[in-house]
DNA sequence: CGCAAACCTGTGAACGTTCACAGAGGCGTG
DNA sequence: CACGCCTCTGTGAACGTTCACAGGTTTGCG
């Protein structure tokens, strides 16, 4: 039986040296595009690797260089979420966009199953990569517990669970909370309410945290409604035990945009109107927001960016270089549409 | 300098090996699983393993085995549709879940620039993946030209570009296509449009197929705006086309639930009523479809059900099974709500 | 012209595994 | 008892690169 039926037996450097009548180092040097080699010799090298259909095998690379000029992804969601959060798309392609750029190639790993788990392991500490990049990962996650282990480069996007000492690129969610709530406030409205979701994480708890600094002596636990998950479907369940407890509620601030598109459906069912009887914002600026009727208005959080700056700070390890032990911050604004 | 700041040395096979007072073939024996080693020496590495806090170096194992035990799922989207496609994310899952169960890690590659397509290139045949999974190539995409030449295990979600002979999943895009505009048609709209969109696909070109299917005689080229992408802007620019070219057109069939719920948009916006003044389908029955108002009615595609599948072909050509050339194709259902 | 410095090339040794093979015991059976 | 067959173990040779080193040739300059 034939191992790997269909496939071609790949060339190898040692093909190449001997079509171009040279040695292997010299194939190497050409490669790799070093120093200390003749024209002549390079041009038959490159003749030699287009004949025999040479590629470059990684595995062997790989191991004799220890590294793998590649970087994961890891995406540790719950299936819903995974769907619906639109920022991790841009946050994907803002990291890519970077690794890209540095020669690196971005493999993005999902965590599903604790069938997952070990095989991630294994890629981690494996060679397969030479540092990761986290998102969004919960309290007690076994991928950061390793990650911290094996002091490998990585950066996560969000805060690291358990406060963990690791570099990371994150909002101030608490601030971005505070400040919208404060407008909502400034509005004129009395009785805002809050959907809180995703008490277990970082992103979720902090912005709870903002909208009780913010409202202070006027805050009222009866108008916080806690849902699992920043999904569409929290939001309509958030939305309903909200006016069931306070049917005057005037004013909501939904954690994710999807929670708002969710609450602003059950509004729009039993026809309160919004901006009129109710006001309505999120967070997240996500495409969710411009599309809802009436659009919402949001913070606006830079996604691209995160995954852009999360990617650097991977590089930067990786250059040897110390980097900043409090993590990076980045702006937030706050944009005003009709829903409030 | 140090090379890797930071990273600890890993132990290796033969760490544990002395460790454990034995022979490499020993352990590699216990790290495989296979027959042939006592109990005592079993619990011997699994000790010194333990000790050592060993870890296989996947690119030495990788390189001697000729197979890496990982498939890749290349991504070659704009980046637009890549935010917007719902579709991809399920298929995602599905195809993780069957390849996480069969052993094998799931690593997808996302092709965004011109710089990528070479790394892609080097990472398929350089024996970091023994398989790809591709998601909606492009006509003349140099990717799907790579992997027909090195005649690897593949399998394309959505037929393969320039008609190649690759295994595929897909649905049957003109056959659904052209019932949901004969259940339009039936409904008693007599003057039926669409917005067709990326007619450079085999998925695009073939719902504008289905449709003028289903039309037969009264097909009118006039009531078909051809727009770019699956996307809702796609959506909003299509149906003012259609609005000025025929403003008593009473029922349009999207191409997608994107470009569905962007004519929606406009639709609302000039005060039509749908369903009323105007039929509206979609067509994925992604997130989207349930949460427009109305809801839409759509075409149903069993997305991850998609990408399980295209993972299990995939994994039968490793396993060197011949598989069917003629690719699988998948069944779609109508899902009709309220807006039409 | 002589010597050093720069340029170019080939070679052997690694990187950390797996795999095939050989060999050592133990046990059952003719 | 002898032979063969299982069970278990260790060893050497790969896998395809890169890297350091050594050696050879050319160039530049005093």
């Amino acid at each position: 039986m034939t191992p790997s039926p269909g496939r071609k037996k790949r060339s190898t450097i040692l093909d190449v040296a001997t079509v171009a009548g040279i040695s292997r180092g010299t194939v190497s040097r050409v490669l790799n595009g070093e120093p200390y080699v003749s024209d002549e010799a390079r041009v038959a090298v490159n003749k030699a690797i287009k004949e025999v259909g040479y590629v470059p095998n990684m595995a062997a690379r790989n191991l004799v260089r220890q590294r793998s000029q590649a970087v994961g992804l890891l995406i540790h969601e719950p299936h819903a979420l995974f769907l619906e959060d639109p920022n991790i798309g841009s946050i994907m392609l803002g990291a890519n966009t970077v690794l890209s750029q540095a020669g690196y190639q971005m493999v993005c790993l999902i965590i599903d199953s604790e069938l997952d788990v070990n095989r991630i392991g294994q890629y981690l500490n494996g060679g397969s990569i030479d540092g990761a990049i986290v998102i969004s990962a919960g309290e007690n996650d076994p991928i950061t517990e390793l990650i911290e282990q094996l002091a490998m480069a990585s950066a996560f996007v969000g805060l690291p669970p358990n406060h963990r000492p690791l570099p990371f690129v994150s909002i101030d969610n608490k601030k971005a909370a505070a400040e919208i709530t404060a407008r909502l406030k400034a509005s004129g409205r009395t009785q805002i309410g809050m959907i809180a979701s995703a008490l277990g994480r970082a992103a979720g708890a902090d912005r709870l945290a903002g909208f009780e600094d913010a409202l202070g002596s006027s805050y009222r636990p009866e108008l916080v409604a806690m849902v699992e998950h920043f999904s569409f479907d929290a939001g309509i369940a958030g939305m309903r035990e909200l006016l069931e407890r306070c049917p005057t509620i005037d004013a909501v601030f939904a954690a994710s945009d999807a929670v708002a598109a969710g609450a602003l459906s059950v509004l729009q069912r039993i026809g309160r109107r919004v901006p009129e009887d109710i006001a309505v914002v999120g967070f997240d600026d996500s495409v969710w927001a411009q599309r809802t009727n009436p659009p919402l208005s949001t913070v606006r959080q830079p996604a691209s960016e995160l995954g852009a700056q999360a990617a650097e700070l991977v590089l930067a390890q990786l250059r040897g270089e110390e980097i900043n032990r409090g993590g990076v911050y980045l702006e937030t604004s706050i944009v005003w549409r009709d829903s409030a």
